[in-house]
RNA sequence: GGUGGCGUAGCCAAGUGGUAAGGCAGAGGCCUGCAAAGCCUCCAUUCACCAGUUCAAAUCUGGUCGCCACCUCCA
């Protein structure tokens, strides 16, 4: 079956043809750096990291991009209200280019400890201020646009298909309920391009409007274009972005380029805290660094720090496109469910280093196994069927392992290739050096605590085996007797 | 109020017309000097509820109830 993704557009799913196949153009919204990552944050990017290596690993080459935003969210609504990051800065007493600098980081530090693949490119905001008047200055030419005091906002009237992407129609979103209406706008639907600068507002730029910086939605419609071309082929980002960023987004790119913007639109659904909205003006978002960053103190909702793979495992068990509920239990059992599938790789692993190139072969359809991992994919990128189909291949592992045949060593470098590939290079669950093991010295005096116990059990001196296994225990490490021998793990 | 979505075992979660994947937790057994890990067996006659369409429905249609999201900053 050919891959098939649900594209918000036609609120359907439909079979994937990108515009120029093998290459594919993909865009996602990337966080706006006035605080560290959240629980959001994991589940949107980590849905896109493995939505980008499937594509890759089916063989479309990926250009994928991701944004930084640095400027130009404002913490009100689009007329009114300050920018996120300056409101930072001041709370800080930094400059607003240190706030995003800072918080860049810490999103590329929480990214790389949940394993993402790090985006072809990352543009930045700020970085683009031409790119983006250059837009500004297109979508007035073509009359989508209008200045005021040194404003220029977009005219919804001007583009018919505003709304299409929401599933709104232009007459119900009918702003002024909540927002105040700003006088210098024409209807108060229409939304700013380009806002003029109080004298005091320390991130401005030159513009032939005046001083100024650029409003919400423009960058990732000029910095998508610069880099995917006018017309590209997946734009995801959260569902909350759906109205109005991205409604906005198809609006300025075409309405300036007057050819279709994006032929997918992809967003991942929501995280909950314990069966609440997680949200900033709730407090009760929980951050990357709480659950993963040892550094960092501990949530009192968690009691200690887990793998990030056991986030990237949580996150992976429920849909991209169905709400994720975090709660410590959930975390405690993805804790559990990716332990058994390391603990399956790690039997492999083991076998594999004391095989031999006689033995049996393993007898697995392991091209069956790879096909309906595939199946599951394809389907809008299952992920919790794909991570179903290898608990089965755990399962028929282990149980191969634990029978007495001894394989062969290309037998067992095969079902290691299936562990690797759909584990480790798709899902990015199953990493190339297994988190049980401690450095050299730890695993060294293991091994040395192992041979000791080991003469000690052949010499049925079980007071002392027992000993060192149980004051092994209440340190945290966990031994196990296999027919390989004796390994550790951590508890 | 407008728009969209969801409701599957104790918990998490697949399944979108053909007779309920998988994980966690739990019970019993095997293995083990004892454990741990692993393996085997068991754990939803049933998919919020009520009608209807069909040979056949968790899956389609209509209705009811409940929950959620967006419309306002958020991934």
């Amino acid at each position: 079956m050919a891959l098939q993704v649900y594209n918000t557009l036609r609120r359907d799913k439909e079979p994937f043809e990108p515009l120029a196949p093998p290459r594919v153009g993909m865009y996602v919204c990337g966080p706006t750096v006035y605080g560290h990552s959240h629980m959001g944050h994991a589940k949107s990017y980590l849905s896109f990291d493995v939505i980008v290596r499937w594509l890759r690993y089916t063989g479309y080459e990926v250009t994928y991009v991701q944004n930084i935003t640095d400027v130009g969210h404002l913490t009100d609504d689009a007329d009114a209200g300050e920018d996120k990051i300056i409101a930072e800065s001041r709370r800080r007493g930094l400059h607003p280019m240190a706030i995003a600098e800072l918080f860049t980081n810490s999103y590329l530090d929480d990214m790389d400890a949940l394993g993402l693949l790090r985006p072809d490119i990352q543009p930045r905001a700020t970085g683009h201020i031409p790119e983006q008047i250059a837009l500004c200055q297109e979508l007035l030419a073509k009359g989508h646009a209008y200045e005021v005091n040194g404003s220029v906002y977009f005219d919804v009237k001007s583009f018919e298909g505003y709304g299409k992407l929401s599933g709104r129609r232009i007459e119900d979103v009918e702003s002024g309920a909540r927002v105040a209406v700003l006088d210098e706008k024409r209807d108060p639907r229409d939304f700013a391009l380009w806002k003029a600068a109080e004298p005091e507002h320390i991130m401005q730029w030159p513009s032939p409007w005046g001083a100024g910086y650029p409003g919400w939605h423009l960058e990732c419609s000029a910095m998508s274009a610069k880099y995917l071309g006018n017309t590209f082929d997946i734009h995801g980002g959260g569902l909350e972005n759906q109205f109005p960023h991205h409604e906005c987004e198809i609006a300025q790119s075409e309405g300036a380029h007057e050819q279709p913007f994006v032929r997918y639109w992809l967003h991942n659904h929501m995280i909950t805290v314990n069966g609440e909205k997680m949200g900033k003006s709730k407090g009760n978002f929980v951050l990357i660094k709480d659950i993963v960053n040892p550094d960092w103190p501990t949530h009192p909702m968690l009691g200690r720090k887990y793998d990030p793979l056991v986030l990237r495992f949580y996150v992976l068990s429920s849909h991209y496109r169905s709400d994720l509920d975090f709660t410590a239990e959930g975390l405690e059992a993805a804790e559990n469910g990716l332990r058994r599938l390391h603990t399956a790789v790690g039997l492999v692993r083991r076998a594999l280093e004391r095989a031999a190139d006689d033995g049996a072969d393993h007898g697995l359809d392991l091209a069956g196994f790879r096909s309906r991992f595939a199946e599951a994919m394809d389907d809008d990128f299952g992920a919790p069927g794909a991570l179903a189909v290898l608990f089965d291949l755990c399962r028929a592992s282990n149980d191969l392992l634990n029978s007495g045949t001894r394989l062969s060593r290309a037998a067992l470098d095969e079902i290691h290739a299936v562990f690797n590939d759909l584990g480790g290079t798709v899902l990015g669950l199953v990493p190339a050096q297994l988190p049980q093991t401690g450095g050299d010295l730890e695993d060294g005096l293991m091994q040395l605590l192992i041979a000791m116990r080991r003469t000690a059990r052949a010499e049925k001196n079980f007071a002392l085996a027992d000993q060192i296994r149980l004051q092994l225990t209440e340190l945290g490490v966990v031994l196990e007797d296999t027919r390989d021998g004796t390994s550790w793990r951590r508890a």
